[in-house]
RNA sequence: GGCCCUAUCGUCCAGUGGUUAGGACACUUGGUUUUCAUCCAAGUAACUAGAGUUCGAUUCUCUAUAGGGUCACCA
Protein backbone atom coordinates (compact mmCIF):
# COMPACT_ATOMS: atom_id res chain seq x y z
CA UNK A 1 0.00 0.00 0.00
CA UNK A 2 1.46 3.37 -0.78
CA UNK A 3 2.07 5.91 2.21
CA UNK A 4 0.29 9.19 1.57
CA UNK A 5 0.28 11.63 4.30
CA UNK A 6 -1.77 15.10 4.63
CA UNK A 7 -1.58 18.31 6.28
CA UNK A 8 -5.33 19.73 6.98
CA UNK A 9 -4.66 23.83 7.34
CA UNK A 10 -7.46 25.66 8.01
CA UNK A 11 -8.17 29.12 6.16
CA UNK A 12 -7.64 31.63 8.71
CA UNK A 13 -5.61 33.78 7.80
CA UNK A 14 -1.69 32.79 8.64
CA UNK A 15 0.41 30.28 8.10
CA UNK A 16 1.46 29.12 11.16
CA UNK A 17 4.75 27.77 11.83
CA UNK A 18 3.18 24.88 13.68
CA UNK A 19 1.89 23.74 10.32
CA UNK A 20 5.63 24.06 9.00
CA UNK A 21 6.34 21.47 11.77
CA UNK A 22 3.53 18.84 11.19
CA UNK A 23 4.04 19.45 7.28
CA UNK A 24 7.56 18.26 7.45
CA UNK A 25 7.38 15.53 9.34
CA UNK A 26 4.75 14.18 6.82
CA UNK A 27 6.73 15.08 3.97
CA UNK A 28 9.79 12.84 5.43
CA UNK A 29 7.21 9.79 6.03
CA UNK A 30 5.41 10.13 2.52
CA UNK A 31 9.05 10.47 0.63
CA UNK A 32 11.12 7.94 2.68
CA UNK A 33 8.15 5.61 1.72
CA UNK A 34 7.61 6.29 -2.02
CA UNK A 35 4.63 7.90 -0.73
CA UNK A 36 2.59 10.87 -1.77
CA UNK A 37 2.00 14.38 0.54
CA UNK A 38 -1.07 16.01 0.39
CA UNK A 39 -2.06 19.53 1.50
CA UNK A 40 -6.42 19.66 1.98
CA UNK A 41 -7.57 22.96 2.78
CA UNK A 42 -10.48 22.53 5.54
CA UNK A 43 -12.45 25.34 5.24
CA UNK A 44 -15.71 24.13 7.08
CA UNK A 45 -15.88 27.19 9.19
CA UNK A 46 -17.31 30.18 6.99
CA UNK A 47 -17.74 32.41 9.79
CA UNK A 48 -13.56 32.27 10.06
CA UNK A 49 -13.10 31.84 6.77
CA UNK A 50 -10.33 34.48 5.53
CA UNK A 51 -10.43 36.04 2.06
CA UNK A 52 -6.63 34.76 0.55
CA UNK A 53 -5.35 32.72 3.26
CA UNK A 54 -5.31 29.66 1.29
CA UNK A 55 -3.05 30.87 -0.73
CA UNK A 56 -0.56 32.06 2.12
CA UNK A 57 -0.08 28.78 3.02
CA UNK A 58 0.97 27.26 -0.55
CA UNK A 59 3.10 30.49 -0.31
CA UNK A 60 4.60 29.83 3.04
CA UNK A 61 5.04 25.70 1.84
CA UNK A 62 6.95 27.01 -1.07
CA UNK A 63 8.90 29.34 0.52
CA UNK A 64 10.13 26.60 3.15
CA UNK A 65 10.51 24.60 0.38
CA UNK A 66 8.21 21.44 1.15
CA UNK A 67 7.05 19.70 -2.38
CA UNK A 68 3.61 18.42 -2.17
CA UNK A 69 1.99 15.71 -4.65
CA UNK A 70 -1.18 16.88 -4.46
CA UNK A 71 -3.07 20.20 -3.05
CA UNK A 72 -6.11 22.39 -4.46
CA UNK A 73 -3.66 24.54 -6.53
CA UNK A 74 -2.20 21.91 -8.35
CA UNK A 75 -5.17 19.17 -8.24
CA UNK A 76 -4.76 15.38 -8.11
CA UNK A 77 -6.63 12.55 -8.23
CA UNK A 78 -8.79 12.80 -5.42
CA UNK A 79 -9.68 16.30 -6.09
CA UNK A 80 -11.05 18.19 -4.92
CA UNK A 81 -9.27 19.20 -1.86
CA UNK A 82 -10.64 21.85 -0.81
CA UNK A 83 -13.73 20.63 1.81
CA UNK A 84 -16.33 23.37 1.03
CA UNK A 85 -16.13 21.82 -2.55
CA UNK A 86 -16.95 18.22 -1.59
CA UNK A 87 -20.02 18.72 0.66
CA UNK A 88 -22.21 16.58 -1.26
CA UNK A 89 -19.61 13.69 -0.45
CA UNK A 90 -20.17 14.24 2.89
CA UNK A 91 -24.12 14.24 2.85
CA UNK A 92 -23.86 11.06 1.21
CA UNK A 93 -21.48 9.61 3.70
CA UNK A 94 -23.43 10.74 6.34
CA UNK A 95 -26.42 9.27 5.00
CA UNK A 96 -25.22 5.80 5.12
CA UNK A 97 -24.72 6.55 8.59
CA UNK A 98 -27.99 7.24 9.54
CA UNK A 99 -28.87 4.70 7.33
CA UNK A 100 -27.19 2.11 10.21
CA UNK A 101 -28.11 3.84 12.86
CA UNK A 102 -24.84 5.14 13.74
CA UNK A 103 -25.99 8.96 13.39
CA UNK A 104 -29.02 10.63 14.17
CA UNK A 105 -30.97 13.67 13.28
CA UNK A 106 -31.11 16.30 15.90
CA UNK A 107 -33.51 19.11 15.86
CA UNK A 108 -32.83 20.67 19.00
CA UNK A 109 -32.50 24.52 19.06
CA UNK A 110 -29.39 26.34 19.99
CA UNK A 111 -31.42 27.65 22.94
CA UNK A 112 -32.47 24.09 23.66
CA UNK A 113 -28.90 23.46 23.93
CA UNK A 114 -27.86 26.07 25.83
CA UNK A 115 -30.00 25.30 28.57
CA UNK A 116 -29.12 21.65 28.76
CA UNK A 117 -25.28 23.06 28.94
CA UNK A 118 -25.99 25.53 31.38
CA UNK A 119 -28.32 23.09 33.68
CA UNK A 120 -25.25 20.52 33.66
CA UNK A 121 -22.88 23.29 34.27
CA UNK A 122 -25.31 24.40 37.54
CA UNK A 123 -24.95 20.20 38.66
CA UNK A 124 -21.44 20.73 38.17
CA UNK A 125 -21.43 17.51 36.06
CA UNK A 126 -19.61 17.64 32.45
CA UNK A 127 -21.45 19.69 29.60
CA UNK A 128 -22.68 17.55 27.15
CA UNK A 129 -25.40 16.87 24.71
CA UNK A 130 -28.34 14.90 26.58
CA UNK A 131 -29.05 12.85 23.45
CA UNK A 132 -32.50 13.85 23.54
CA UNK A 133 -33.43 13.32 19.72
CA UNK A 134 -31.41 9.72 19.81
CA UNK A 135 -34.45 7.82 20.19
CA UNK A 136 -37.07 9.76 18.13
CA UNK A 137 -39.13 7.22 15.75
CA UNK A 138 -39.38 7.46 12.27
CA UNK A 139 -42.53 9.05 12.50
CA UNK A 140 -41.39 12.07 14.48
CA UNK A 141 -38.06 12.46 12.22
CA UNK A 142 -40.05 12.33 8.73
CA UNK A 143 -42.32 15.12 10.36
CA UNK A 144 -39.57 17.60 11.33
CA UNK A 145 -38.16 17.06 7.72
CA UNK A 146 -41.21 17.60 6.33
CA UNK A 147 -41.45 21.16 7.73
CA UNK A 148 -37.86 21.69 6.90
CA UNK A 149 -36.71 21.83 10.52
CA UNK A 150 -33.51 23.06 11.13
CA UNK A 151 -31.46 20.18 12.25
CA UNK A 152 -27.67 18.37 12.73
CA UNK A 153 -26.83 15.20 12.23
CA UNK A 154 -25.28 13.39 15.48
CA UNK A 155 -22.57 10.58 15.94
CA UNK A 156 -24.54 7.55 18.21
CA UNK A 157 -21.62 7.14 20.47
CA UNK A 158 -21.71 3.53 22.30
CA UNK A 159 -22.97 4.04 25.37
CA UNK A 160 -20.80 1.82 27.27
CA UNK A 161 -17.25 0.06 26.30
CA UNK A 162 -14.05 1.73 25.70
CA UNK A 163 -12.75 3.23 22.32
CA UNK A 164 -8.66 2.44 22.15
CA UNK A 165 -6.30 4.80 19.84
CA UNK A 166 -3.32 3.71 19.12
CA UNK A 167 -0.58 5.69 18.32
CA UNK A 168 2.16 4.98 17.20
CA UNK A 169 5.02 7.23 19.25
CA UNK A 170 2.42 6.73 22.63
CA UNK A 171 1.06 3.43 22.20
CA UNK A 172 -2.65 2.63 22.79
CA UNK A 173 -4.46 5.46 24.71
CA UNK A 174 -8.17 4.41 26.11
CA UNK A 175 -11.12 6.03 26.19
CA UNK A 176 -14.41 5.25 27.82
CA UNK A 177 -16.98 5.76 25.25
CA UNK A 178 -18.99 6.82 28.65
CA UNK A 179 -17.20 9.84 28.39
CA UNK A 180 -17.66 10.97 24.99
CA UNK A 181 -20.57 13.07 23.93
CA UNK A 182 -22.42 12.74 20.56
CA UNK A 183 -20.27 14.87 18.41
CA UNK A 184 -22.33 16.93 15.42
CA UNK A 185 -21.52 15.31 11.86
CA UNK A 186 -22.81 17.41 8.98
CA UNK A 187 -23.83 21.30 10.75
CA UNK A 188 -27.52 22.66 10.29
CA UNK A 189 -25.77 24.87 7.21
CA UNK A 190 -24.99 21.54 5.43
CA UNK A 191 -20.90 21.95 5.89
CA UNK A 192 -19.70 19.12 7.47
CA UNK A 193 -17.88 19.44 11.38
CA UNK A 194 -14.19 18.89 11.44
CA UNK A 195 -14.84 15.18 12.71
CA UNK A 196 -16.56 14.19 9.66
CA UNK A 197 -14.79 15.93 7.36
CA UNK A 198 -11.65 14.95 8.43
CA UNK A 199 -12.60 10.61 8.52
CA UNK A 200 -14.66 11.14 4.98
CA UNK A 201 -11.59 12.98 3.36
CA UNK A 202 -9.01 10.95 4.95
CA UNK A 203 -10.17 7.44 3.75
CA UNK A 204 -11.62 8.67 0.58
CA UNK A 205 -7.78 10.33 -0.14
CA UNK A 206 -6.33 7.43 0.78
CA UNK A 207 -4.21 8.81 3.85
CA UNK A 208 -2.30 6.06 5.38
CA UNK A 209 -0.46 8.07 8.63
CA UNK A 210 -2.26 10.85 10.09
CA UNK A 211 0.70 12.69 11.88
CA UNK A 212 -1.05 15.90 13.41
CA UNK A 213 -0.39 17.84 16.68
CA UNK A 214 -1.27 16.76 20.12
CA UNK A 215 -4.26 19.13 19.93
CA UNK A 216 -6.15 16.07 18.43
CA UNK A 217 -5.53 13.27 20.85
CA UNK A 218 -8.38 14.06 22.76
CA UNK A 219 -10.59 13.49 19.58
CA UNK A 220 -9.10 10.88 18.08
CA UNK A 221 -11.72 8.71 20.05
CA UNK A 222 -14.59 10.11 18.11
CA UNK A 223 -12.40 9.75 14.57
CA UNK A 224 -11.73 5.75 15.40
CA UNK A 225 -15.39 5.59 16.17
CA UNK A 226 -16.71 7.31 13.03
CA UNK A 227 -14.31 4.91 10.98
CA UNK A 228 -15.65 2.00 12.80
CA UNK A 229 -18.94 3.45 11.85
CA UNK A 230 -18.04 3.47 8.50
CA UNK A 231 -16.82 -0.09 8.55
CA UNK A 232 -13.33 1.87 7.42
CA UNK A 233 -9.68 0.67 8.18
CA UNK A 234 -7.94 2.68 10.45
CA UNK A 235 -4.92 4.85 9.39
CA UNK A 236 -1.91 4.98 11.21
CA UNK A 237 -2.03 7.94 13.83
CA UNK A 238 0.71 9.74 15.67
CA UNK A 239 0.50 12.66 17.76
CA UNK A 240 3.01 14.84 18.27
CA UNK A 241 3.95 17.61 20.93
CA UNK A 242 3.05 20.98 20.29
CA UNK A 243 5.42 23.55 20.46
CA UNK A 244 4.82 26.32 23.28
CA UNK A 245 5.15 29.91 24.08
CA UNK A 246 7.77 30.20 26.76
CA UNK A 247 4.94 30.63 29.38
CA UNK A 248 4.56 27.04 28.38
CA UNK A 249 1.17 27.58 27.05
CA UNK A 250 0.11 26.21 23.19
CA UNK A 251 2.50 28.25 21.10
CA UNK A 252 -0.61 31.28 20.03
CA UNK A 253 -0.14 34.12 17.51
CA UNK A 254 -0.89 36.43 21.40
CA UNK A 255 2.15 35.51 22.88
CA UNK A 256 4.34 34.45 19.69
CA UNK A 257 5.26 35.71 16.28
CA UNK A 258 3.52 32.14 14.65
CA UNK A 259 3.39 33.30 10.88
CA UNK A 260 5.73 31.68 9.01
CA UNK A 261 6.05 34.15 6.45
CA UNK A 262 6.57 37.27 9.01
CA UNK A 263 9.83 35.22 9.75
CA UNK A 264 10.50 35.31 6.19
CA UNK A 265 9.97 39.45 6.19
CA UNK A 266 11.89 39.77 9.23
CA UNK A 267 15.19 38.22 7.98
CA UNK A 268 15.24 34.29 8.42
CA UNK A 269 16.36 32.07 6.12
CA UNK A 270 13.82 28.86 4.69
CA UNK A 271 16.92 26.73 6.36
CA UNK A 272 17.37 28.23 9.47
CA UNK A 273 13.35 27.65 10.18
CA UNK A 274 13.08 24.22 9.03
CA UNK A 275 16.40 23.40 10.74
CA UNK A 276 15.18 24.66 13.87
CA UNK A 277 11.76 22.99 13.53
CA UNK A 278 13.29 19.90 12.54
CA UNK A 279 15.29 19.98 16.43
CA UNK A 280 12.04 20.70 17.99
CA UNK A 281 10.54 17.45 19.51
CA UNK A 282 13.14 15.30 17.68
CA UNK A 283 17.17 15.32 17.27
CA UNK A 284 19.38 14.23 14.98
CA UNK A 285 20.52 10.32 15.22
CA UNK A 286 23.98 11.88 15.33
CA UNK A 287 23.64 14.60 17.45
CA UNK A 288 24.07 17.03 14.88
CA UNK A 289 22.66 20.64 15.24
CA UNK A 290 23.14 21.75 11.64
CA UNK A 291 21.50 19.98 9.34
CA UNK A 292 19.42 20.63 5.86
CA UNK A 293 15.56 20.00 5.49
CA UNK A 294 17.25 17.56 2.63
CA UNK A 295 18.68 15.13 5.32
CA UNK A 296 15.77 15.74 7.80
CA UNK A 297 13.78 13.96 5.15
CA UNK A 298 15.56 11.55 4.80
CA UNK A 299 16.78 10.15 8.64
CA UNK A 300 13.31 11.56 10.29
CA UNK A 301 11.74 9.17 12.28
CA UNK A 302 8.99 8.83 14.34
CA UNK A 303 11.43 6.54 16.62
CA UNK A 304 13.25 9.63 17.82
CA UNK A 305 10.36 11.53 18.71
CA UNK A 306 10.18 13.28 22.17
CA UNK A 307 6.73 13.57 24.10
CA UNK A 308 7.54 16.59 25.86
CA UNK A 309 6.35 19.61 24.21
CA UNK A 310 9.12 21.77 23.17
CA UNK A 311 9.03 25.95 23.56
CA UNK A 312 9.58 27.99 20.87
CA UNK A 313 13.07 29.90 21.70
CA UNK A 314 14.02 32.83 19.66
CA UNK A 315 17.70 32.92 21.06
CA UNK A 316 18.32 29.11 19.20
CA UNK A 317 16.51 29.95 16.24
CA UNK A 318 18.65 33.37 15.72
CA UNK A 319 21.92 31.89 16.36
CA UNK A 320 20.84 29.04 13.76
CA UNK A 321 20.08 31.70 11.31
CA UNK A 322 23.11 33.58 11.76
CA UNK A 323 25.12 30.20 11.43
CA UNK A 324 23.25 29.65 7.97
CA UNK A 325 23.97 33.04 7.07
CA UNK A 326 27.97 32.78 7.45
CA UNK A 327 27.91 29.18 5.92
CA UNK A 328 26.26 31.39 2.62
CA UNK A 329 28.87 32.51 0.07
CA UNK A 330 29.32 36.44 -0.31
CA UNK A 331 27.11 35.88 -4.15
CA UNK A 332 24.64 33.76 -2.49
CA UNK A 333 23.77 36.12 0.54
CA UNK A 334 24.11 39.42 -1.54
CA UNK A 335 21.30 37.47 -3.16
CA UNK A 336 19.18 36.95 -0.45
CA UNK A 337 19.60 40.16 0.78
CA UNK A 338 18.51 41.90 -2.95
CA UNK A 339 15.10 40.34 -1.98
CA UNK A 340 13.59 42.70 -0.15
CA UNK A 341 16.21 43.85 2.34
CA UNK A 342 18.61 46.34 0.75
CA UNK A 343 17.55 49.87 0.38
CA UNK A 344 17.82 51.04 -3.92
CA UNK A 345 20.24 53.54 -2.35
CA UNK A 346 22.74 50.61 -2.17
CA UNK A 347 23.89 49.43 -5.39
CA UNK A 348 24.59 45.84 -6.60
CA UNK A 349 27.90 46.68 -6.96
CA UNK A 350 28.33 48.03 -3.69
CA UNK A 351 25.84 45.57 -1.99
CA UNK A 352 28.72 43.45 -3.41
CA UNK A 353 31.38 44.90 -1.64
CA UNK A 354 29.67 45.51 1.71
CA UNK A 355 28.32 41.87 1.95
CA UNK A 356 32.21 40.54 2.95
CA UNK A 357 32.44 42.92 5.87
CA UNK A 358 29.31 42.40 7.66
CA UNK A 359 28.30 38.51 7.21
CA UNK A 360 29.72 37.22 10.18
CA UNK A 361 27.62 40.18 12.15
CA UNK A 362 24.11 39.51 10.80
CA UNK A 363 22.05 37.46 12.94
CA UNK A 364 18.87 38.33 10.26
CA UNK A 365 18.95 39.38 7.03
CA UNK A 366 16.75 42.57 8.58
CA UNK A 367 19.93 43.51 10.17
CA UNK A 368 21.62 44.46 6.96
CA UNK A 369 20.41 47.78 6.83
CA UNK A 370 21.21 48.68 10.15
CA UNK A 371 24.56 47.78 10.15
CA UNK A 372 25.62 49.00 6.58
CA UNK A 373 23.21 52.27 6.03
CA UNK A 374 26.63 54.19 6.36
CA UNK A 375 27.91 53.07 3.53
CA UNK A 376 24.90 54.62 1.47
CA UNK A 377 23.30 57.21 3.23
CA UNK A 378 24.94 60.28 5.54
CA UNK A 379 25.42 59.27 8.78
CA UNK A 380 23.54 61.99 11.15
CA UNK A 381 25.82 64.57 13.03
CA UNK A 382 27.73 63.51 15.99
CA UNK A 383 29.09 65.43 18.92
CA UNK A 384 33.35 65.35 19.11
CA UNK A 385 35.27 66.31 21.69
CA UNK A 386 38.07 68.45 21.37
CA UNK A 387 40.87 65.29 21.25
CA UNK A 388 38.45 63.97 19.21
CA UNK A 389 38.72 66.50 16.69
CA UNK A 390 42.42 66.40 17.21
CA UNK A 391 43.02 63.04 16.52
CA UNK A 392 41.10 63.38 12.97
CA UNK A 393 43.05 66.13 11.55
CA UNK A 394 45.73 64.15 12.27
CA UNK A 395 43.95 61.53 10.31
CA UNK A 396 42.09 63.68 8.03
CA UNK A 397 46.10 64.70 6.22
CA UNK A 398 47.60 60.94 6.82
CA UNK A 399 44.39 59.67 4.51
CA UNK A 400 44.68 62.34 1.99
CA UNK A 401 47.62 61.01 0.94
CA UNK A 402 48.06 57.06 1.43
CA UNK A 403 47.34 54.22 -0.41
CA UNK A 404 44.21 53.64 -0.63
CA UNK A 405 44.19 50.15 0.50
CA UNK A 406 43.46 48.97 3.89
CA UNK A 407 47.36 48.21 4.26
CA UNK A 408 47.90 51.18 3.22
CA UNK A 409 45.58 52.72 5.45
CA UNK A 410 46.62 51.21 8.75
CA UNK A 411 50.25 51.66 7.44
CA UNK A 412 49.95 55.22 7.66
CA UNK A 413 47.73 55.66 10.68
CA UNK A 414 48.93 53.38 13.08
CA UNK A 415 52.96 54.56 13.01
CA UNK A 416 51.33 58.17 13.08
CA UNK A 417 49.27 57.18 16.62
CA UNK A 418 52.53 55.58 18.47
CA UNK A 419 54.33 59.14 17.21
CA UNK A 420 51.92 61.13 18.89
CA UNK A 421 51.72 58.78 22.04
CA UNK A 422 48.50 58.46 21.82
CA UNK A 423 46.64 55.14 21.87
CA UNK A 424 44.76 53.09 19.36
CA UNK A 425 41.45 52.67 21.25
CA UNK A 426 40.38 56.57 21.33
CA UNK A 427 42.28 57.55 18.17
CA UNK A 428 40.36 54.68 16.08
CA UNK A 429 37.08 55.12 17.66
CA UNK A 430 37.02 59.08 16.69
CA UNK A 431 37.35 58.25 13.50
CA UNK A 432 35.39 55.18 13.79
CA UNK A 433 32.47 57.82 14.84
CA UNK A 434 33.07 60.49 12.09
CA UNK A 435 33.41 58.23 9.48
CA UNK A 436 30.48 55.72 10.32
CA UNK A 437 28.83 58.11 12.82
CA UNK A 438 28.17 54.98 14.99
CA UNK A 439 30.79 53.56 17.65
CA UNK A 440 30.08 50.11 16.36
CA UNK A 441 31.03 48.94 13.08
CA UNK A 442 31.97 46.53 10.57
CA UNK A 443 36.39 46.76 10.38
CA UNK A 444 36.77 50.59 10.00
CA UNK A 445 39.86 50.38 7.28
CA UNK A 446 38.20 47.90 4.82
CA UNK A 447 34.61 50.26 5.13
CA UNK A 448 36.83 53.27 4.02
CA UNK A 449 38.39 51.64 1.34
CA UNK A 450 35.13 50.78 0.13
CA UNK A 451 33.24 54.03 0.99
CA UNK A 452 36.12 55.87 -0.82
CA UNK A 453 38.44 58.41 -0.16
CA UNK A 454 36.70 61.61 -1.41
CA UNK A 455 33.55 60.79 0.64
CA UNK A 456 36.04 59.79 3.73
CA UNK A 457 37.62 63.09 3.50
CA UNK A 458 34.20 65.07 3.11
CA UNK A 459 32.98 63.41 6.25
CA UNK A 460 36.19 64.05 8.37
CA UNK A 461 36.10 67.71 7.31
CA UNK A 462 32.61 68.30 8.67
CA UNK A 463 33.96 66.67 12.04
CA UNK A 464 37.12 68.85 12.19
C1' G B 1 -13.60 20.37 37.28
C1' G B 2 -13.89 15.39 33.94
C1' C B 3 -10.93 12.90 30.48
C1' C B 4 -6.16 12.49 28.11
C1' C B 5 -0.85 13.48 27.48
C1' U B 6 3.87 14.71 29.58
C1' A B 7 8.03 15.20 33.38
C1' U B 8 16.84 15.29 32.44
C1' C B 9 20.55 22.06 33.03
C1' G B 10 16.87 28.68 32.06
C1' U B 11 15.83 26.63 26.71
C1' C B 12 16.34 22.59 22.77
C1' C B 13 17.91 17.67 22.83
C1' A B 14 21.33 12.89 24.11
C1' G B 15 21.61 8.88 27.45
C1' U B 16 21.90 4.43 30.89
C1' G B 17 19.27 -1.01 35.67
C1' G B 18 25.82 0.39 37.91
C1' U B 19 28.18 6.95 33.78
C1' U B 20 32.65 12.16 36.77
C1' A B 21 24.57 12.16 33.56
C1' G B 22 26.68 14.24 27.47
C1' G B 23 26.03 18.08 23.46
C1' A B 24 23.90 22.74 21.58
C1' C B 25 21.64 27.74 22.60
C1' A B 26 21.82 31.40 26.34
C1' C B 27 24.91 33.18 30.32
C1' U B 28 29.97 34.08 32.76
C1' U B 29 35.35 34.25 32.18
C1' G B 30 39.79 34.21 29.24
C1' G B 31 42.35 34.40 24.25
C1' U B 32 42.39 36.57 19.09
C1' U B 33 40.67 41.58 17.34
C1' U B 34 41.58 49.51 16.60
C1' U B 35 34.84 48.70 17.92
C1' C B 36 31.26 44.97 17.30
C1' A B 37 30.85 40.24 15.47
C1' U B 38 33.21 35.76 14.13
C1' C B 39 36.57 32.12 15.86
C1' C B 40 39.10 29.37 20.00
C1' A B 41 39.35 27.78 25.21
C1' A B 42 37.21 27.24 29.97
C1' G B 43 33.19 27.62 33.56
C1' U B 44 28.12 27.81 36.10
C1' A B 45 23.80 24.84 35.51
C1' A B 46 19.41 19.22 35.48
C1' C B 47 17.46 13.56 36.34
C1' U B 48 9.88 16.86 40.40
C1' A B 49 8.64 14.10 45.18
C1' G B 50 7.43 9.63 47.84
C1' A B 51 6.78 4.42 47.90
C1' G B 52 7.68 -0.27 45.46
C1' U B 53 10.71 -3.91 42.31
C1' U B 54 16.12 -4.76 42.52
C1' C B 55 22.37 -6.18 45.22
C1' G B 56 21.74 -1.33 42.84
C1' A B 57 17.44 3.12 40.27
C1' U B 58 17.60 9.27 36.75
C1' U B 59 16.22 4.72 33.96
C1' C B 60 10.97 -0.18 35.47
C1' U B 61 5.92 0.09 38.43
C1' C B 62 2.46 2.85 41.41
C1' U B 63 0.90 7.27 43.83
C1' A B 64 1.35 12.35 44.52
C1' U B 65 2.70 16.97 42.51
C1' A B 66 3.45 20.12 38.50
C1' G B 67 2.83 21.58 33.46
C1' G B 68 0.13 21.02 29.04
C1' G B 69 -3.97 19.53 25.83
C1' U B 70 -9.16 18.91 25.32
C1' C B 71 -14.13 19.15 26.71
C1' A B 72 -18.60 23.92 20.29
C1' C B 73 -23.38 23.39 14.81
C1' C B 74 -13.99 26.02 15.58
C1' A B 75 -10.54 23.55 13.35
Amino acid sequence: MTVRTRIAPSPTGIAHLGTAYIAMRNLAIARQNGGQFVIRIEDTDRERYVEGAVDIIFEAMKWLGYPYDEAPDISGPYAPYTQSERLPIYKEYVQQLIANKKAYYCFCTKERLEQVRSAALAKKELPRYDRHCRHLTDEDIQKQLDSKAPHVIRLAVPETGVTICQDVVRGPVEFQNSGIDDQVLLKSDGYPTYHLGVVVDDHLMKITHIIRGEEWLSSSPKHVLIYEAFGWELPIFAHLPVIRNKDHSKMSKRKNDVSILSHRDRGYLPEAINNFLALMGWSHPEKKDIFSLDEFLKIFTLDRITLTAPVYDIEKLNWINGSYIRSLTDVELAERLSAGFVPSACSGELLASIVPLVKERLVTLKDFDDLASFFYLEPSAVEMTADDKEYLSVAKELLASCAWSKEGIEGSLIPAVKDHGWKNGPFFAALRLAVTGKKISPPLSESMVILGREKVLARLTLKV
